[in-house]
DNA sequence: AAGAGTATAAGGGTAAACCCTGAGCCTGAG
DNA sequence: CTCAGGCTCAGGGTTTACCCTTATACTCTT
């Protein structure tokens, strides 16, 4: 487990950094060390801060994405810069990449997609959100890579374990479970079993809390 | 303790409505009980479903929020509806009066006034972001109201309670605490009792799960 | 065809969870 | 002082969790 990435938000609307930042955090994906509403704070703040991943929004007063994306990249040119855009249509794309950006995510995208453009930008590749590229170019006929949906989770568990788990972490017991999927119990605590040996669990709390921080469940 | 507010997001941001929802339910406002990305899904919602209040973004395609405001007041006339606005300009604050809504919220304001805004709005008097007056109205002598810092501790739990609590989330048995706490296994266990009984829940489970929604422990 | 993996189920055992009652001790409020 | 509430502990009961082994049937891969 290597230290959590680093990130700084920086849009206009606290909202939506909060928002983000609850995102980011909740999915384990990394760690907020900071948040700025324009890019002139955001500058300060890279003075003195190394964040792995900053989360820029584009349209912003005082200092716009672009620009303030250019100077970052002026003082760490390693810096990795996802852009966040509204597709609002003011947006230059083209500036934004030659500013160094290294993605886009458009914020009407979900939490998978800013999710999988975090990890992508952060392996060194760069990200653009399919609906953005649909918008700019038309005549692509490259195919939509839904490769890596989830190569991380080791296929530890069967699916019918995630569901009996998914029980369990809504606080059912083996008999209620049991009762809902028209299984006997004993298939249910093997199940159980079989998820406690797997998670190193020693008991179903341990299961549970397991599952929660590994997000295979939603709380 | 009554039963959660229910909450309808409308906003054609995802990452904002996840975020939005995060931020809400983590807080332990409310739940929400739908989200949609414009005002047309949201009326569909609405014919089957209940909110007791409506997060409503005012600039969206399809059908924007004052449209779905009056057309949603004309269906509930009782329902809370709490518009998100960027500030920028063109919204029609008056229209959107006009059509129903009992407060504003500017996007770049915190979650501390997001919550006071839905509070307000839920205990049936009007809220307006004080940045929305101060640019619609200079002439206000109207001072800012921060009574209700958090007055929801309810000291539910005695500190001994939440002690023992803070180690059955981390999964450790009645007889590990006991131990732990140089005491009986059935002075954990009376504690237990007490902790199932006042946060209704029938087993240890349900009793984690309790204390990592209403945040009273760290995961 | 053979083997691996999954889902199902059972028996039988110990430990733990859960429920109820009752009770002594201490402290702070009225 | 009295009383309420919190912390402590116990007995005795039922239910569930947990662990072990074994076994059948189905699917997929080799």
């Amino acid at each position: 487990m290597q230290s959590k990435t680093k990130i700084i938000i920086v849009d206009d609307h606290s909202l939506f950094r909060e928002g983000i930042k609850l995102l980011v955090e909740m999915e384990g994906l990394a760690e907020v060390i900071a948040e700025a509403e324009n890019g002139q704070v955001f500058l300060n703040l890279l003075e003195r801060m190394s964040p792995d991943l900053v989360l820029m929004d584009i349209e912003m007063p005082v200092m716009d994405g672009m620009e303030a994306t250019a100077k970052a990249i002026a003082m760490r040119p390693d810096l990795k810069i996802l852009a966040l855009t509204m597709l609002s249509g003011k947006d230059n794309y083209i500036d934004m990449i030659k500013a160094g950006v290294m993605g886009f995510v458009v914020k009407t995208s979900g939490k998978h997609e800013l999710e999988k453009a975090i990890k992508t930008v952060l392996g060194g590749e760069s990200y653009f959100s399919n609906e953005l590229l649909r918008r700019i170019i038309l005549n692509s006929d490259k195919h939509q890579t839904y490769s890596n949906q989830s190569d991380d989770t080791d296929n530890q568990f069967t699916e019918r374990e995630l569901e009996v788990l998914q029980y369990f972490c809504k606080g059912m017991t083996a008999n209620e479970i049991a009762d809902k999927l028209f299984r006997s119990v004993k298939t249910i605590e093997s199940h159980r079993s079989k998820l406690l040996e797997k998670s190193n669990s020693k008991n179903t709390i341990n299961l549970v809390l397991y599952a929660i921080k590994n997000k295979l469940v939603e709380i």
